[in-house]
DNA sequence: TATTCACCTTGATCCGGCTCAAATACCTTG
DNA sequence: CAAGGTATTTGAGCCGGATCAAGGTGAATA
């Protein structure tokens, strides 16, 4: 798991240095981690669990922005406040760093904010692909590329719950609702393209969060429809 | 312009050997700067001019993921690949430097990758923004939005047509159809959007690419309209 | 086991933005 | 200045996804 997280880069002795700064928190689903616009006062890298990262417009619209997984890093090293809300979407277990201590590390340990960039540009990289399926996808293609992008992130953090690589099963861990405003739709049209996913046999559904991938090449074709 | 560019943080005879490695370049409209997933060799300072980064669907669906104006850097860091496509929208003059080069120069100059890293911490924010817009805004509120931004855009970059602050006068760099693909429309919506902030006497054309915001109240009203 | 409440699904209808089509404005180039 | 091509505007009609409105489902509590 390490090796995926920001401290992946840093020797043994600076690993070290690292988790004597470390507090654990563990947190239930809905509790903030950061206020949108407010003062950061720590760093955190996710050890277990899922955290949206969400803006919204004044009349209550509201866009996830951002989802982070196990080993995924939270904060903005050297920016004081926060250009978005954060909050846990499932039991998270965080391992929170002083803003300030954390800071300080960064710029004594050789290739450790090398290692915060390179993070950086992965997340703006997602940041544009998400850009083009927010512009540009149907709902349908854009509930399927969300399907198959958590499958992939749950599956590299080891959380399938099926060995089978050619029908993973997983647990959704967003709600309807999450869904939505992650792929900038509504509850009920998210509802409706995951029935028709059902209803296709490309997914099964057990209960309302633990989906199976039945046929897998049919669900990555269903997320760019090529029309007539 | 140099305090607003990556070089910003450099003392004097760091400029001198970072400008030792400096190509100029200057380029026509709709010249191809990077192509998607090709390996890049070079980076770049736009000294002027727009740049535009999409990414585009097989069936030809584009998105518009980025705009880089004058003082923005172009590339990605110690990453080989480009994962989008990047593309003069206007003349542009470019000050590119060797990759290799540059990156030996980044990791002997102190701030220096600092420097770069909070450049892309801002380009991660805009592009956070932009998905609010891209998933929750409806056609009115994107193009006001958008007007919003290239002028506050061209004026900090010193482009305004008009000395009067409460009348912004510029021109837009992009067409119709590279608005459209910026904020996941149409041209037709695009215009139609366009033609009703002319008619509600918030903006006023002269020709086509020419605006003026007469009235910057109610263009702010617009990027976020209150629907009863 | 019954009750409740939150979440999800399904149906009916509506509307914003897309599509298709045509007219008009703008910019070249001769 | 005329001609032609491209970009933009405008109009008419349609459709995908939103909205509004019931139902259904399932886990927690009593």
């Amino acid at each position: 798991m390490r090796h995926r997280a920001v401290c992946g880069a840093l020797e043994r002795d600076e690993v070290a240095r690292l988790s004597a700064l470390a507090h654990h928190k563990l947190l239930p689903p809905g509790q903030v981690i950061l206020h949108d616009n407010a003062e950061m006062h720590y760093f955190a890298n996710i050890v277990s669990g899922v955290v949206k990262l969400t803006k919204t417009l004044a009349d209550g619209r509201q866009q996830i922005v951002g989802l982070q997984f196990a080993s995924d890093f939270l904060g903005r090293p050297f920016r004081t406040n926060s250009p978005y809300h954060a909050e846990t979407v499932t039991d998270v277990h965080l391992c929170t760093y002083d803003k300030r201590q954390f800071e300080r590390l960064v710029k004594e340990i050789d290739g450790f904010e090398h290692r915060l960039f390179q993070n950086t540009l992965d997340e703006l990289d997602s940041a544009r692909e998400w850009m083009l399926l927010l512009g540009r996808k149907s709902a349908g293609e854009k509930v399927a590329s969300f399907l198959l992008m958590v499958a992939r992130r749950m599956e590299a953090i080891g959380c399938k719950a099926s060995d089978d690589p050619e029908r993973p099963r997983f647990n959704l861990p967003l709600s309807r609702a999450e869904i939505a405003d992650f792929l900038g739709l509504t509850i009920e049209t998210v509802s409706r393209q995951i029935s028709r996913l059902k209803v296709d046999k490309i997914i099964a559904l057990d209960g309302t969060r633990t989906i199976s991938i039945i046929d897998m090449p049919r669900l990555v074709a269903a997320m760019e429809e090529e029309r007539d």
